[in-house]
Formats: C-alpha cells, sequence, structure tokens
DNA sequence: ATGAAAGCGCTAACAC
DNA sequence: GTGTTAGCGCTTTCAT
C-alpha cells in the first residue's frame, strides 16, 4: 500500500506538495499537480485516515450508543444520522449496547475523543453526570436525545421531546372519541419509565374530569411482547374495557396482536393508541394511530447538534426543542360502541 | 487530555513502561506498575485509539456495508455481528449505502485497510471484481454476505446461503397443503433479483409435474409497498388462486396487508409463505409461515470470518456454508379449501 | 525491569 | 510554489 511519501517520491516532490494537491489544491502550481496526480493514479494511493486523523486531532468519525438496535426506532434513527453524518464528511458508528449500561459505559470512555469526534447517546440508561464523568477531560462534545429525564440540564446539550404532550394527545384523542373505560400500558425502558407520557395522559384524564387509577395501569418491558402482557392482562382485569393506551407503538403492536388472538376486534371493539409512529404504525393492520415524535426531526436536530459542537469549540451546550407531536389517526381508533362484544378468553 | 507521557513523567518513569504497565503487565515489577497506575489513575488518562492504531497498523474496527438499515433483516444482522465483533474486541462501524451503489463504493475506498481493518459487504449490488479493486492494494479482507450471485468465488471470501433450496422447501410445502394456483412474488434487491428462490420453487412444481408461468410471477422491489402491489396484481389477474410465495418476508407481509384490505382472509381464502425469518414474521398476525435463512448463523459466520481473515494473514479465501434453511410453520398457510370465497374487489 | 529512540503516515507552520 | 521540519500519541525493538 502506497503512502504519501512514496508518491511523493515518484513525482519528484515532498510530502507537503503531495498533501496540498490532495487538500488545497490552489496552493500548488497546475503542472506539478498533474505530475503529483499521476504517481496518485499510478501508485493506487488512498490516505490513511489514521494517520490524518491522529495528526488533525480529529477522527471525522462520530459514535452513536444506543440500547437496541432491533427496536424499529433506532434504525429509523440511524438512517437520518448517518446520511446527515455522510453530508457533513463524517463516518457514523453504530454502538449497540444490547440494554446493557455497562456496555454503554465501556463504548464512550473507550471511544470518546479518541476514536470518534463526538458521541450522541440515545436512552442506554447512562445517568448525566456519569457521561461527563466518563467523559473525563476530553474535548468531545456528548450529546443526549430524546431522553425521558435529563438531569443536568444545563451542563450536557441535548435534544428533548415532549412526551407529556404527546400522553395529553392521545388521551384526548380516546377522550374525544367516547372512550371512558381505558386500559393503560406503561413501558419502560432502558432510561427509565416513560412517565411523562403517563402523566400527559392523566391530564387529559383530568380535563374531562377523571382521574387515572392504577388498577387500570400496566407497567411492562417496552417490547411488543411486554405490550402482549400488557393487554391481556388488563382485559382480564376489566373484560369491557373500551380503548388501550400504550406509550409507545411497539407496545401497541404487541397489544394489537393479544386482542386479534383473543378474539377481541381492533377497533371495533377495542381501540388502540400509541406514541412515537414508527414505520410499523402505518404498516400493520388495522393501521395504528398514534402520536408521532418526529423521529427524523429528532434524529437531524441531535446529529447536527453534535456535529456543530465538534466543529464550534465555542459552541454551548444547548437544549434543542424538537416541533410538537402530532395526532395521527388511522384505522385502531374508533368511536365507543354500545354493543357488548364477545370475550372469547 | 492526559497522554502517555505525562503519566510517564508523573510517574517518573518512560513511556515504554506506561504503555507496558497497560498491555503487558507481567514484563513491569509490581512496585513500579503500582506507581504507574496511581498516576494513570491520577490523570484520568484514557489511551488514544487513533494513535494506538497507527502504530500497530490496525485500527480494531471493522465495517459492514449494508443497503438499508429500515429493512429489518440488517438490525438483526448487525445486532449479532456487533456483539461477536465487541467479543473479539473489535468495534463495528455500520455504512449505509441507502440502497445507493455509488455510496458503497465511496465507503469501501475511503475505509477498507485505513480506518477499518476488515469490511464486512452485504448486498449492495457492487460486484466482485470491483470490490477487488476498491480494495486496492491494501492489506484488507473484504467478505461478501449472503450474496444471490457472486461472480469470483475464489477470489473473494463469502459466506452462502443456499436460496434455491429455500424456494424449494416453500414450494413442496405450498403442493402438499393442496395448492395449485400460486402467485408468485419475486423481490429485487440492490444485488439483484430473488431468481434463486424463485429457481427452487419452479423446482418443486417440476417435482409435482408442473411449471412456473410468468403470469403467475411478480417482480417488484423488495419491500413492504412492493409486497402489497404484488398480491394485488396478482389477485387481480387470478382472483381464484389460493396461495400466494413472496421471496422475502417483508414482501409476504405487504401480501399480507393488501389482502387484508381487500378482505381476503388469511389462510383461510389465500395462504401466504415467505422466506427469510425475520422477527416480525413470529410478530404479525396471522404469524407469518417462511422458510428461515438463519439470520444469525449467517452473521456469526460472516463475521468470524472477517476476524479470522484480518488476524491471519495466511488465511485463504474461504467459502462458508451455512446451514440449511428451514421451514417455519405458522399460521399463513393452510389447506386448499373448497368453498369459493367472497372477493371485495 | 526499564530507558532510549525510531517510526506508523500524515499535517502544518515556517523557511526558502 | 515548494521544501524542511517538527510533531500527533502510541508501540516496539534494542540497549542497558
Amino acid at each position: 500500500m502506497a503512502t504519501l511519501s512514496e508518491v511523493a517520491q515518484i513525482a519528484g516532490v515532498t510530502t507537503a506538495t503531495v498533501s496540498n494537491v490532495l487538500r488545497n489544491p490552489d496552493k500548488v502550481k497546475p503542472s506539478t499537480a498533474k505530475r503529483v496526480k499521476a504517481a496518485i493514479a499510478a501508485t493506487g494511493y488512498r490516505p490513511n485516515l489514521m494517520a490524518r486523523a491522529l495528526s488533525e486531532g480529529k477522527s471525522s468519525m462520530v459514535a452513536i450508543v444506543l440500547p437496541n438496535i432491533i427496536n424499529p426506532y433506532y434504525p429509523e434513527f440511524v438512517r437520518i444520522a448517518e446520511r446527515v453524518a455522510r453530508q457533513r464528511k463524517y463516518f457514523l458508528m453504530v454502538c449497540n449496547t444490547d440494554e446493557q449500561t455497562e456496555i454503554g459505559r465501556a463504548y464512550i470512555k473507550q471511544i470518546a475523543g479518541t476514536l470518534a469526534d463526538g458521541v450522541l447517546v440515545l436512552h442506554t440508561g447512562i445517568s448525566t453526570s456519569e457521561i461527563l464523568e466518563l467523559k473525563g477531560g476530553r474535548r468531545s462534545p456528548i450529546v443526549l436525545a430524546s431522553e425521558e429525564t435529563v438531569v443536568f440540564p444545563d451542563t450536557i446539550p441535548h435534544v428533548v421531546v415532549d412526551f407529556r404532550l404527546a400522553g395529553l394527545i392521545a388521551g384526548r384523542h380516546l377522550l374525544e372519541l367516547g372512550h371512558r373505560r381505558i386500559g393503560v400500558i406503561v413501558g419502560q425502558g432502558c432510561d427509565g419509565i416513560q412517565h411523562l407520557r403517563r402523566e400527559g395522559f392523566r391530564d387529559a384524564l383530568a380535563e374531562a374530569g377523571m382521574s387515572l387509577e392504577e388498577k387500570d395501569v400496566r407497567y411492562i418491558l417496552d417490547s411488543v411482547s411486554g405490550g402482549q402482557q400488557g393487554a391481556l392482562s388488563l382485559l382480564d382485569a376489566d373484560p369491557d374495557l373500551t380503548a388501550i393506551f400504550a406509550t409507545n407503538d411497539l407496545l401497541a403492536y404487541g397489544a394489537t396482536q393479544a386482542l386479534a388472538d383473543a378474539g377481541v376486534r381492533v377497533p371495533d371493539d377495542v381501540s388502540i393508541i400509541g406514541i412515537t409512529d414508527i414505520q410499523l404504525a402505518q404498516d400493520m393492520r388495522p393501521a395504528l394511530t398514534t402520536v408521532a415524535l418526529n423521529i427524523e426531526d429528532v434524529a437531524r436536530a441531535s446529529i447536527n447538534l453534535l456535529l456543530d459542537m465538534i466543529e464550534d469549540p465555542e459552541h454551548q451546550p444547548t437544549l434543542v426543542r424538537i416541533p410538537d407531536p402530532r395526532l395521527m389517526v388511522r384505522a385502531s381508533t374508533g368511536c365507543v360502541r354500545r354493543k357488548k362484544r364477545l370475550v372469547s378468553a
């Protein structure tokens, strides 16, 4: 594999000149530039990015640390982040923690400021203070995105989503459709219980003069099977419930399945609403009514904030707000029916 | 950020010694090791991985280049690959080409042998000869996984899946259930039409004395919406068809939706079978009967082959075969019914 | 067991 | 315009 100095030797110039034709073409005379280019072509030279990184003190790589790439939210996020990163001339390293906080810690500790110029942290359950500590003295921005709770908002840049509003919107929608007996499935990710969405839902109930009772709530791991279990448990406790609010689309998806398996029709017998609006929400049948969290905006804002901080050391830790969640009405919710349904459980 | 030499200075030793306590602990006297460790702790020192990489000529990073991280096959693959890589002390860079061959090319060209010690290429539609060329003279293994067709099998290591057998198994299953009017949806990914699966299906028909007619086949982009279109088109052409074979689970998923939307019941009216066995196949309702391609085995074999080649320069380009596809019977296929169904199209 | 020193491939002053 | 030179932070012989 050819190196800069080999190319230089062949072209009869020094490494500095070769480096310049590659990076500051205007600084070199056309005739020699041509000669150098010929040498580059002849040798098949390609710059060693590690060497360049060491020399520049900048790797042009950013890392994204996330809990579980299987959860469709993350691929959707990664796709956007990668696209933006690529446009801004950065490579993206995806670090999957398999939902183990310990692995996330190890990644941040090893990568931040050495392999990666910055890191984007998503729902890994590592506390803000600890992240600051892992980062150590290194000049390597870390941004948090879409966290359930951020403890030291002033010291760490992050992109916030109004989860509470999302819960409120979901609650209002069900109430407007006439639902009064509503089961709630609250997800729990690596970064904790999705309590803000629950509180938003509670707000909606309060507006209608109702209150949220714990017997109608199930706290469960944020996954398809969690949604299944939650729905079955709710239905078991109250066979007459007419709607289910899940704090996450994946849970809603699982709930839909469980109802289908139990012979309960959606939305004829029971309405279901989720939050997030992942691709699956559109694709499933019945298509899921949900509250969109604007994944694309979050991803775009997060990676841009990170890159801005990398490129401008003066850039202050910022808090970026994402456009408000929006209700996406699809086929899984409908008006309350009088008709008593058949329960095959 | 503290460097090796700062630590060395504080501990009153040289960089060589500090390096040794970190990497060859037995080469250094316990008492000095202790002193050095204290200095490391005091400074919060963490090795600069770029510097180490340049020095060692090895970055401990591998890249995986894939067409579309949104397609659930890839996250499932990545999760396994990342896990194995992590266990073997490598970082994984995920490079999403957004289905653009040009981007794949750029990634390989830039990364192979400089940022990454090796690269795993999945379905990017870049030809074998071109990959060899992009690699240039660099000592950086590239392995191909699960390609539809590999042109120079002797020159490039790859992990092969018996797609033809998968098609055969799917065909036999439908035939055994008594289906004779079968529509076929053939996917087309970045690496071309999934013709091997179609040929396997044709083999199954041949065993039953039948032949595959082009009027029963739809060639379509490998996606959910492709499956929808394909199914509608097939149903339109032959309202009496009793089964659909899709060369991919995502297509089968789309087909299932289209049928649901059209009021056609699965499997009562029409059976559907796919290939791959992604997670979604289990999760959807009705759960999808499919032919499992053993994603985990493919991922594991691919990444291990790549790392083996990185670590052993003598390792020859190998062809690794994956355990045979297996039929997974779930709820989307059933025996042919006499009863004429209602067609609401 | 430890130190000295060269070098990985590149960039960036600064000199000519 | 182009060359010289000094690093970037680490690893690794080779002496001692």
